[in-house]
RNA sequence: CGCGGGAUGGAGCAGCUUGGUAGCUCGUCGGGCUCAUAACCCGAAGGUCGUAGGUUCAAAUCCUUCUCCCGCAA
């Protein structure tokens, strides 16, 4: 065994820039094989009432005493990280474009872990977005970054298949832990100058934006195909959503039938054992797990069984 | 102190304004009917009404404290 690799790597000052669950294993897979002399990650938030939300990234990063910067906008705060003299950057779902300056600044580069198969669907939503919009295969796509959002050059990708009964949240988690292993598997070639670089054909560029509130909500115009992979593909975050007298009900989870109900889209044709049917233009489909606004998630037959007015068959959903 | 909803048997809710024997739809268990059933009928178990304190003859209900959950907004 040739160890000398190994104590360079080790001397290797990495920075590590990510933000949310998904970049978890990504980091967790770099502390178990590679030193990170600081991680860089989005600044606290404020949730519900006063609660401070910190970042999952920087919960793993305090664990492991890993030095934690949060500048609020990276554009002009980021003179800390190029002082700390690193040898590469290495990103992964961290939340905001990275400046000329830091990205000039690593002698081994920037680098990113994009969960989708460039140059489709760039941008900061691209799981969710290749369920809603029913592809059959995504991956995770190791670049280097540029000042634009995901169009630096590719290094590595490796496909996935993405599974009728996937959500974004399963497809997550399979991204998520195929990043972490592509990234670990292709380091050792870009820190000894082996690997490979290929242009993106921006011609073939399609993209996947964060999700706006307008594109979580259902439209029962479309068909059943189409809502269920809109359900799915809003699945554990943020969550599809109508609207049940006036108030959000969101959807986490349904299924389609044979059905071919008449009626207006949206209306509800019946209560099965397992969920409450809604016409949609081209069937029927069912929700099984629903949440009213301010209420916790609940199979639908338990919001049905809640409801004062039980009867609902007929009623609209919007 | 960003805005708002909520905590009641295993689940989802009502009751709170106008304090006075704990209710509804399910589930569970037992029995019945049935070729059969997720259907129907009969019966049973199961709750210190989130925490702590206060007012009162009496608090799920009124007042105050704390904890937790959730929607929106960031």
């Amino acid at each position: 065994m040739d160890f000398s690799n190994i104590k360079i790597e080790k001397e290797l000052q990495i920075v590590f820039m990510g933000t949310p669950e998904f970049a978890v294993p990504v980091l967790q897979g770099l502390l178990d094989n590679y030193k990170v002399r600081a991680v860089v990650t989005q600044p606290d938030r404020k949730g519900n009432h006063n609660q401070i939300t910190i970042s999952p990234i920087k919960k793993l990063a305090n664990d492991n005493a890993i030095l934690v910067l949060q500048p609020e906008k990276i554009k002009e705060d980021y003179q800390e990280i190029i002082n700390l003299k690193p040898d590469i950057i290495i990103t992964c779902a961290y939340g905001q474009i990275i400046p000329r300056e830091l990205l000039e600044c690593p002698r081994l580069g920037c680098i990113n872990v994009h969960a989708s198969l460039l140059p489709k669907l760039r941008g900061g939503a691209p799981i969710h977005k290749a369920i809603i919009e029913g592809h059959k295969k995504t991956g995770i796509t190791i670049m280097y970054m540029n000042t634009k959002m995901d169009e630096g050059d590719i290094i590595t990708q490796e496909e996935i298949d993405i599974l009728d009964t996937d959500t974004a949240s399963s497809l997550h988690n399979k991204l998520s832990l195929l990043g972490r292993d592509l990234l670990l598997k292709t380091l050792p070639s870009i820190i000894n100058g082996t690997n490979s670089r290929i242009k993106q054909d921006s011609s073939q560029a399609t993209y996947a934006f964060n999700i706006k509130k307008e594109e979580e909500r259902l439209n029962f115009n479309k068909t059943a195909r189409q809502v269920y992979n809109q359900i799915r593909g809003l699945n554990s975050w943020p969550g599809a959503y109508c609207i049940f007298e006036g108030k959000i009900l969101k959807v986490w989870e349904s299924y389609i039938t044979e059905n071919y109900p008449v009626g207006f889209n949206g209306e509800i044709t019946n209560i099965y054992k397992d969920g409450i049917g809604v016409k949609v233009s081209n069937g029927e489909i069912v929700f099984k797990v629903v949440q009213p606004e301010g209420k916790n998630k609940m199979d639908a037959i338990s919001f049905v069984n809640g409801l004062r007015d039980k009867n609902i068959v007929g009623k609209i959903l919007e």
